[in-house]
DNA sequence: TTGACATATGTCGATATCGGTATATATTTC
DNA sequence: GAAATATATACCGATATCGACATATGTCAA
């Protein structure tokens, strides 16, 4: 055994900055392959390779026109990224500190005078 | 050439299972290797492997007691990741869609009756 | 039909990665 | 000092991955 599964999911299709950058021109709205390759500034085959595994983990869908081919972000593929590095915000974001400070207060209040007037 | 730079930034130190299974346990708390090793059910010099990788994309710091070693998260290292991601969230996040349909509103209101009454 | 264009796929080479086993390097305990 | 414990590192094999190039497939245009 080696190398356990890699590509298959969306954590490792986005793992990959060119991938990352297509989605990123893709948020903007859908696009050609051509259109791709230019801003990419990559050769075809490497991006339709990059579209391919981002189409396997659902991160863009595709549409024919002619003979071209338009694809489109589905950026929900990448909700799973999201829900899990944001269980991590609190690490570094002030926010959660000053919210900790105000909770802590509360608690503080509620503890010193327990039920008195208002 | 071939196949860039990989393990060298955060997104891909996470495209891995286990480490963010690491991750997850750091959540909690400062742990020895050991800990880990039980908690992950895997060997020991892996664990380290997946440690090192860890630490040198900042996501962990370790310290010295004794014979052994202290990793505590950093989850600050996330956060690029964290802020990506973020972006996409109007892709899938309903709430995104009420906001439009609520600025849209405005705006219409704003047009329809240019600088009038209030 | 022929040729130009748009895209996907196949093959290949170089290399990185994961996991396993063995071993090195502390550090504590006896 | 010797044995035991905790962790890191080295090496190895299998395989996946990226990028390059060539080529297949499909569509439009003349």
């Amino acid at each position: 055994m080696a190398r356990a599964a890699t590509t298959a999911d969306a954590f490792n299709a986005v793992a990959e900055p060119r991938r990352r950058q297509i989605l990123d021109e893709l948020v903007e709205g859908e696009r050609p392959v051509n259109d791709l390759v230019r801003e990419l500034g990559l050769a075809q085959p490497l991006v339709s390779k990059h579209l391919r595994v981002l189409r396997e983990v659902g991160a863009v869908d595709v549409r024919e026109d002619g003979r071209r081919r338009l694809y489109r972000l589905n950026g929900h593929a990448l909700k799973p990224i999201h829900d899990w590095v944001k269980d991590y915000e609190r690490t570094w974001s002030e926010r959660f500190d000053r919210m900790d400070a105000v909770l802590e207060d509360l608690q503080r209040k509620e503890e010193g005078d327990g039920g008195d007037g208002e």
